[in-house]
DNA sequence: AAGTGGTCTAGACCACAAC
DNA sequence: TTGTGGTCTAGACCACTTA
């Protein structure tokens, strides 16, 4: 048997169609041809194109369709949404998050208590199962193009002595001038992961095949660097850049 | 015809593994049935079971392994790496990454001249098609356990009048030093991205199917901001968290 | 040798979009 | 009505891993 052993089918499809998407031989928003088309000129039996195709959808470099036909995503120009982290306090003493976008809650935002996963606790240095008020919102943003899912932790065990031991405090943003005027001093810390979406955090966020998805997590910590919230930002890793400086 | 149309079968599947890896019914690292089992239980053929299969490859829930089987990868727990990103200055003058690893550039580095694309030259503020000197390493670090590829770009318009004018720059992190020795004071800022990786990408970072590449850009600016240096880095965005002090 | 996934065929019928 | 992609069958043969 030969060492060379020849590339499968339906990869010679793939890499013939990703080498025209990428050096432009088929421009972004245009229509590739038809699965038909494809496998008569490659010989080639139509579930094999399809195969492909999949390994495009895969890596994000084609949207399909149904009955009109598969298209090239924008390739790898810069993305056109610049999102800097951070915070800011207004001399007013609010604060207000630094890329400037106005986030509206979807009708289902919600105020729950929960109890500490694993992951959140080790975060927030409170031992798993402690009981957390817990604000989860969809949100969107600029008519909403815009999508992020965004919750807000805060342990029972940081509101002891406070108003709010009862009532639940307010998610952030609002929540960081609750917590200065508890006395407390802010800094933040954000935890950057990335990874595809479930099928319904693609469904929620709206994110096409082949997207990843972006997950924030940032925390609240007050001067003695002891962490006070948490918050979890989950954005459709789509056309979006976020900028920090360091 | 009934408003309600059945899922389709390869979706079923899809669920059905989906929910037994989320759930614990099938325990991270354990194999999973095999596609003629499945095929079986579900009364389905094989090309059906694969096409589920394929769903679960792509958003990374499992990692198939040629002539043994089907694997479930570990689910949604925290990343193991954390990288906390920064440049700081020892007292002897020597800049250092904040995360502390010792990165060993792959046989193959490069140091050539290459022309700004339009990506770069936004960043750098600088015409596109300015030249600038590149170096261009695959890195890898912990016993080649961990690999990035790191690239440095500095516009020759930088260096004019100054001894590399003739010689290219060394890369970063030692050209920090260099640009300090010229008198400047620097500042940093990160802009970040994520997507899929093409397949020479895939490749050569090892990233597994289902698995996205994070982009780290990182402009180095001197006190009157303008841009100076740009290094690009691209990393398995697979067990990673990257953290920001805000 | 047995069991696994990888590739491929040659069709079929359906759902959706555009004309 | 036509053309597109979406789903599915029932096999076949191959390549790789483990025993």
């Amino acid at each position: 048997m030969p060492p060379e052993k020849a590339q499968a089918k339906y990869r010679q499809i793939a890499e013939h169609l990703r080498q025209g998407i990428l050096d432009g031989t088929y421009p972004a928003g245009q229509p590739l041809p038809s699965e038909e088309m494809l496998a008569q000129q490659f010989g080639v039996s139509r579930p094999t194109v399809r195969q492909g195709i999949a390994e495009l959808r895969a890596s994000g470099l084609v949207e399909v369709m149904m009955g009109r036909g598969m298209f090239v995503r924008s390739p790898q120009t810069r993305p056109s949404i610049l999102r800097p982290r951070g915070v800011r306090r207004e001399p007013d003493g609010r604060y207000v998050e630094a890329d400037g976008l106005l986030w509206t809650d979807s009708e289902d935002a919600t105020v729950t208590r929960t109890d500490a996963p694993l992951a959140l606790a080790d975060l927030l240095r409170i031992p798993p199962g402690e009981p957390m008020f817990t604000h989860d919102a969809l949100q969107t943003a600029d008519r909403g193009r815009l999508r992020q899912l965004h919750r807000t932790y805060v342990p029972f065990s940081v509101l002891i002595g406070t108003k709010y031991e009862e009532e639940a405090p307010p998610s952030a943003p609002h929540l960081y001038a609750a917590l200065a005027e508890l006395g407390h001093e802010l800094h933040f810390t954000e935890y950057l992961s990335t990874r595809m979406p479930l099928p319904d955090q693609a469904q929620a966020l709206r994110i096409p095949d082949g997207v990843p998805l972006l997950q924030i997590m940032r925390v609240t910590l007050n001067a003695d660097r002891k962490p006070l919230a948490l918050e979890e930002f989950q954005l459709p890793g789509d056309d979006l850049e976020i900028s920090y400086p360091l």
